[in-house]
DNA sequence: TAGATTGTTAATCGATTAACAATC
DNA sequence: TAGATTGTTAATCGATTAACAATC
């Protein structure tokens, strides 16, 4: 843990802030670099990522600079190296340690998803309002009761949560988040929630998804 | 079934095509509306709805304004009218019959997720390559061999995939998805999808919406 | 009518792309 | 050195916001 921002890259406050697109493209260069490096590459240029995303070159490197001059010119970006620096960026060099909350379908498959651990993340526990649900154990983790979150957040100094209840519940559960201390919540339930300026919320809702592919079906648009 | 565009209300090819930004909100309009019906509401503004939605009121006419002349001056808009407006516009006002691939953790999950069919789409075959699978119900829903892909997109004429498999195997599936003649991929696995331009690809990968919860809260950033 | 709110135009703001000197 | 590729500036492009006449 310790997700301080004590000799994070980023620029100081005060200087341009980076867009948000920017930010979310980082970790997709982060993904496809992994993936290089897996496949043997050392370096790559900002030509080549941008055709593995379909980015141009310039937006490659526009991007990155906004972090630092990581390139090396008549080379390109050396791959575990960036990758390492990106990580350190979005805070991923560390592992945080997050909570669940809602052990439904979805919250199972959470619990039980592995892509979390591999990028950083670490399901430390489950909630569940149900009193049946509680005291089991999914995927080696237990399932606690809503009245242990605060106690549970505070004392591990969880930061993050990952809000997969029923969307009626979603509102009142994220206020008591928000109480416990958490500041970003990644959240399932198909609801825009209210909560204060310096909490975040990253909102993933299924259907909203399969609405945009049913658009661009109906609409065929080709690509590009 | 039948998504064609006969009598969309989209503008005719030729005109200014709608961003891709307006069409995402477009989505998030729709689901306000109908908690916005469901809380007994006749109208509304475009101000409530741009509050509701943290947008300007003027973002929310310019977005609806690219589909047609919606609102009422004096009034706002009519809930439910513009509910089916946007249905039609999105292509969700007729039930999509989807298939979904892979039953892992995350297919089943998937299978079993209500929200789904709530807003127009059905799961209708769920497949996957492992044959101790294969033969099963789950959510009364047929797991069936790869093989049958084909097949069964053909024969029902499915556009819509979603899938779920483990990352090495994403790219295989997704060209026999488009082989079979989908036009839509929800994929779930975190790689790039490569595929033809007429394939429209709608990724989630829930490690990066984390990155960016990680990133947002390392960096403290008060939103507005 | 007066009040509310739309659709739309023009102004502003921000993000992407092209181009190129600097660098290895 | 020649070739490749960066970081960055300026130009372009697109999206958001403000303002307001038109409408109910």
């Amino acid at each position: 843990m310790s997700q301080t921002e004590e000799n994070s890259p980023q620029p100081s406050s005060g200087e341009t802030p980076v867009p948000q697109a920017v930010v979310n493209r980082l970790s997709l260069y982060l993904r496809e670099l992994q993936h290089l490096v897996r496949d043997g590459n050392e370096t790559a240029s900002s030509t080549q990522i941008g055709k593995l995303l379909g980015f141009t070159d310039a937006q490659v490197r526009k991007d990155l600079a906004y972090f630092g001059p990581f390139g090396y010119p008549g080379v390109g970006y050396r791959c575990q190296e960036l990758i390492d620096a990106i990580k350190k960026i979005l805070g991923t060099n560390q592992v945080w340690p997050v909570v669940l909350i809602g052990t439904g379908n979805l919250g199972r498959a959470l619990l039980g998803y592995r892509g979390f651990g591999n990028q950083g993340f670490r399901v430390v526990a489950a909630f569940d309002a149900d009193a049946g649900k509680v005291g089991r154990k999914i995927d080696g983790i237990d399932v606690l009761p809503l009245d242990d979150l605060k106690k549970t957040i505070e004392s591990q100094n969880i930061r993050i949560a990952i809000l997969a209840v029923p969307s009626p519940a979603a509102q009142l559960v994220a206020e008591k988040l928000v109480e416990a201390g958490i500041s970003g919540i990644l959240n399932f339930a198909p609801v825009t929630l209210t909560v204060s300026k310096d909490v975040h919320v990253v909102g993933v809702d299924l259907a909203i998804e399969l609405e945009q592919l049913a658009y661009a079906v109906v609409n065929r648009q080709a690509r590009e």
